[in-house]
DNA sequence: TTGACTCAACATCCTTTGCTACAA
DNA sequence: ATTGTAGCTTTGGATGTTGAGTCA
């Protein structure tokens, strides 16, 4: 194995230079393409491809080193860029790759063969390419996972905000502190709201009148909160872009007491102030709205954030962007602790000045003139009836405030998006900033509100419906965008040139022009309405629709070359050039069927006229059953998986003739009940056998005790380890005790021994009970053993830690052979043989009666019941994971040789397994201990890895839980493996020898097994 | 200062029914 | 001899989106 660890890290290396070499191959392709199209109407540019091939030979060194010269490269790298991250400059060296290379060289750098030369390629600066006029041209984005984090941030920050703002929201619905602000209201204003309010019920005054005096009475209510509040803190949560995310900003904490306190102190934060004037106004019984403004960092934002933008402003250097990449963990740690995670990456906190614009405002309804007043009393100090554009909107450019996302919540707890209100610019400019614009996400959002809002408020009320006709009058009032930009996806208009491959306009007809700022120029404006996504028939087909007959294509498209077709082009077709497909029915129970035998039903409008689509696995056995006619139901492809790039029909059930879906739903229960049935049947049998072969063994034990006299430490032995007591009897009869712990005398002795449990584990099994979880997990020990068994697989692996699987509760596990087999003495050391062994001192299951003639009846009688229960099974129990070496215990019982009527003949039993593993072997009876017999009945060869797998399949009615447990236990086996492997001076070998089964007992010995790979097999 | 335009680098969508060798 | 299945290969091409630079 360790030969191979320069190999591979040679490949990884030789990977990197062919990926990187493909990359560039990959992209010369596809210059010359698009070189290729403008050359259809320009002149050539052959002079450009070849600059950019001498680009590539400028940007990339081969270099050709020994390993020594590559590690020392890899170090002056890693230097290099330590200094320039120190020295924040932007010379962005592809450091993930170099890391990689390095982490390997720090792993096996001692085992690397100096003779081996390896050739290193790699980008020098692989983000900068050169524009046609030879300045640099620097591009600085992040990668799709750090695209994806914002995203999530950006969504996460929504939802936090919306929340924070509903629940301030419900805090200014205190009825308490509303009571005391308005009698804490001053004298002159509660008697000008009277007159207000009086002025409301007079139909005399008009009602712009009555708007102006509410107006005047808000300025004045306004000056009054404002004069009488003390802001301590002026300073409001403001947009921040994704490198001063993990910036201090100051926030103090507020409880609710705190903020009752401060209310009625009047004194507090500019937040706080503005909430206090919301809860004035609702004490006045005026319909008011606690509006806020959220300002997550922009998600369309993908490029390298930019630490230092405000010094940049400052330090008048703006020709050298200093821009560093902050990674997922800046972020974290600054949602995790609230604090920056270094203090040189945080320059300081955030600059508190006053905005300028406001982020929390308040609306209050004027039901006269049926408009939202909106007030600030806090930043600007305004009121505002929104028309164009509102005196809240900061520009578009403001790096601290932008109006992308307003809410506003009303006393009833009502949460409304309003941003339309706010925004002048919703349709062209904001919507592109809005996570909304996906519609995956405006669902999101939608949701979002939904769930904010009580199921009471989640109804439009009057004053919604008012609202949402504003709205609409705004959009038509945003008119057409400004710049040709803003033209793409825009939700209402659209240009000719900006429209996607697939879609036309239809029918063509301009609703006006644009032109362009930098010429006359004079360019159709369309409405998106008109606009249609065009496909082609067969991916109509796809969508269940088809082309009406007589309609002509809207337009075409160059056919993929695979395609047999002779045409050159494919017909596009818009949906309302197509019909629904209606397939042909199923007639006299036939399915109708396409060229492969399956039927598409690619969408429910596809299944055909007296159709049922059966789904589930057992369908088909179902139907194959009842002899009735189906068809497989192709649901769709698969483009991925094994065939990588070629379609793969993915079928889901079936589809048969209506009348016998109830006879199929019933047979397919039916065959689901049956196989349950089965299941449980032979888990049943695989536990009856367990104990079947467990007795057998305490059989042979007590037969052997009997032979050849009972060992006098017995007790002992047994807690100290199972049928190690069978090892000591062993031990006994060669007058050999002080052996017991040298494996490799047992292994030269008796050839094929197998030594039991090293005796570091064997306090856990005494405990009593299954297989102890202890054990499982403790791999350590399995691999050691599995060093010393040599080519035997270590059956520790299949025993899943949750206990699951009945065979490990049993204490059995299949094996190579696909076989059950006991679990070597380990079961027999923990678990029940001591509770027996207890037991029988006790005067149950005793060794004495034993002596005296047998098993007890009782033995005898579950022994005949086991038998009889195999017997009943009518399916074949052994064929799969059981297999004859059962039949041959069976008979065996069958036989009587061990109902202790007659004498054990231990060669025979000896030879029964022996020729079933390795052919004829000759064993006295003194070489026989249990755990040869147990050994015997497994195959010990095997390599682990087809053994685990053979584990996986085994229990494959057991989910994947227990296959991946196995997979797992399988790869930290391998990599114990591997280490070990690594610890031990070797001579290069990688080659993975193959051990006959012939060579077990020098493999037993484990002198030479280091040196193998982990890949055994069986010479069967 | 702003927008149009270009280029480079990714990201994302569209595609839409195998073959061979080998083990059981 | 037949059947079932693991593994192959390494990935494509067009289009859309974004940042950055240039120019008017």
């Amino acid at each position: 194995m360790l030969g191979t660890v320069p190999a591979q890290f040679r490949e990884l290396v030789r990977e990197e230079a062919r990926n990187s070499q493909h990359q560039e191959r990959k992209r010369r392709r596809r210059n010359n393409r698009k070189q290729a199209r403008k050359e259809k109407h320009k002149v050539s540019t052959n002079t450009e491809v070849s600059e950019s091939d001498e680009r590539q030979k400028e940007g990339q060194e081969v270099i050709i080193l020994d390993d020594e010269l590559a590690q020392q490269l890899i170090d002056q790298e890693k230097s290099k860029s330590r200094i320039e991250n120190e020295e924040e400059e932007e010379e962005d060296i592809d450091d993930e790759q170099f890391e990689e290379i390095d982490l390997n060289f720090q792993d096996f750098g001692d085992e690397v063969d100096p003779a081996e030369e390896m050739v290193l390629t790699y980008d020098k600066e692989p983000q900068e390419s050169k524009s046609k006029k030879g300045k640099t041209r620097r591009v600085n984005m992040v990668s799709a996972e750090e695209r994806k984090f914002r995203r999530d941030f950006h969504l996460l920050y929504l939802i936090v905000m919306a929340c924070y703002g509903r629940l301030r929201n419900a805090w200014c619905n205190d009825t308490s502190l509303q009571r005391f602000l308005r009698l804490s209201l001053p004298q002159k204003l509660t008697d000008e709201y009277k007159i207000v309010k009086q002025n409301w019920s007079d139909s005399k005054v008009t009602v712009s009148l009555k708007t102006r005096k509410f107006l005047d009475f808000l300025r004045h209510l306004m000056w009054y909160w404002n004069s009488s509040y003390r802001i301590t803190n002026s300073f409001m949560y403001q947009k921040r872009n994704w490198g001063e995310l993990s910036k201090e900003f100051s926030h103090e904490e507020v409880s609710r007491e705190k903020f009752k306190y401060l209310i009625r102190s009047h004194m507090g934060s500019s937040e706080i102030c503005l909430e206090g004037f919301v809860m004035l106004l609702r004490s006045l019984g005026l319909y008011t709205r606690l509006v806020i403004s959220l300002q997550p960092p922009d998600f369309t934002n993908v490029a390298a954030v930019d630490f230092s933008v405000s010094e940049e402003k400052k330090s008048s250097s703006p020709s050298v962007p200093k821009t560093k990449k902050v990674t997922k963990d800046d972020y974290l740690s600054l949602v995790r602790s609230g604090k920056p995670r270094s203090q040189s990456k945080s320059p300081g906190p955030i600059n508190q000045e006053a905005p300028e614009y406001p982020v929390m405002w308040a609306e209050v309804w004027d039901k006269y003139s049926q408009k939202w007043i909106s007030i600030d009393p806090v930043v600007q100090k305004t009121i505002d009836i929104v028309g164009r554009k509102s005196k809240f909107e900061p520009p578009l450019n403001n790096k601290k405030n932008n109006c992308f996302y307003v809410i506003g919540y009303d006393q009833r707890n009502a949460v409304r998006d309003i941003t339309r209100r706010y925004a002048s610019n919703l349709n062209s400019k904001v919507r592109r900033k809005r996570v909304t614009r996906d519609p995956r996400y405006a669902l999101w959002w939608e949701r979002v509100l939904r769930e904010l809002n009580t199921p009471r408020t989640r109804h439009a009320s009057k004053i919604d419906a008012l609202e949402r006709v504003e709205f609409e009058e705004r959009d038509l009032r945003e008119g057409m965008p400004d710049s040709f930009e803003d033209f793409r996806n825009h939700p209402v208009y659209c240009l000719e040139s900006q429209l996607k491959q697939n879609e036309i306009l239809y029918p063509k007809q301009s609703c006006g022009t644009v032109r362009k700022k930098s010429s006359n120029e004079v360019t159709p404006v369309y409405k998106r309405l008109n606009v249609h996504t065009v496909r082609s028939p067969k991916a109509w087909y796809l969508k269940g629709r088809m082309i009406k007959l007589g309609e002509r294509c809207l337009a075409t498209k160059d056919a993929p070359k695979t395609a047999d077709d002779d045409e050159d082009e494919t017909r596009l077709y818009a949906e309302f050039q197509t019909e629904l497909y209606i397939p042909p029915p199923i007639e006299n129970g036939i399915v109708p069927k396409n060229a492969y035998g399956n039927i598409d039903v690619y969408v429910k409008t596809m299944l055909p006229k007296n159709g049922a689509h059966i789904t589930g696995k057992r369908a088909i056995k179902a139907a194959k059953l009842l002899g009735i006619d189906f068809a497989p139901a192709v649901v769709g492809f698969d483009f991925g998986g094994n065939n990588k790039g070629v379609a793969n029909a993915r079928i889901d059930g079936i589809v048969v003739a209506k009348e016998f879906e109830e006879a199929m739903s019933l047979t397919c229960q039916c065959l689901q009940e049956m196989h349950e049935e089965e299941e449980l049947m032979r888990k049943n049998i695989r536990l009856l056998k367990c104990w079947k072969i467990f007795l057998t063994k305490l059989r042979i034990k007590d037969r052997l005790n009997k032979t050849h006299g009972k060992l006098e430490e017995t007790d002992e032995t047994y807690e100290q380890g199972g049928f190690v007591a069978s090892d000591r009897v062993f031990d006994t009869d060669k007058q050999d005790s002080k052996s017991t712990q040298d494996w490799d005398n047992y292994s030269d002795s008796s050839s094929n021994y197998v030594p039991s449990e090293s005796s570091g584990n064997e306090t856990d099994y005494g405990i009593g009970g299954f297989i102890p979880s202890d054990d499982v997990s403790d791999l350590g020990n399995v691999n050691e053993r599995e060093t010393k068994l040599g080519g035997s697989t270590s059956y520790e692996n299949e025993f899943d830690e949750s206990g699951h699987s009945e065979v490990a509760q049993a204490g059995l596990t299949p094996r190579s052979g696909s076989e059950l087999v006991d679990k070597n003495q380990d079961s027999l050391e923990g678990g029940f043989v001591k509770e027996d062994q207890q037991s029988a001192e006790e005067g149950g299951f005793l060794l004495e009666d034993a002596e005296s003639g047998g098993f007890l009846p009782e033995d005898a009688e579950l022994d005949k019941a086991i038998s009889e229960e195999i017997k009943k099974a009518k399916f074949p129990v052994e064929t799969d994971t059981l297999s004859g070496q059962f039949v041959g215990d069976e008979e065996i019982i069958k036989q009587g040789e061990f109902s202790g009527e007659q004498d054990f003949d231990i060669g025979h039993f000896q030879n029964l397994r022996d020729e079933e593993r390795q052919g004829p072997q000759t064993h006295t009876s003194e070489e026989l201990s249990n755990d040869e017999i147990m050994r015997s009945e497994g195959r010990c060869g095997g390599s682990s890895v087809s053994y685990a797998t053979e584990v996986a399949e085994s229990r494959d009615g057991d989910g994947n839980q227990e296959t991946n447990l196995t997979e797992e236990a399988m790869v930290t086996n391998i990599a114990k493996f591997q280490e070990e492997q690594q610890q031990k001076p070797v001579e290069n070998n990688s080659t993975p020898i193959v051990i006959d089964s012939a060579d077990e007992p020098e493999i037993a010995t484990g002198q030479h097994l280091d040196e193998f790979d982990f890949e055994y097999s069986d010479s069967e």
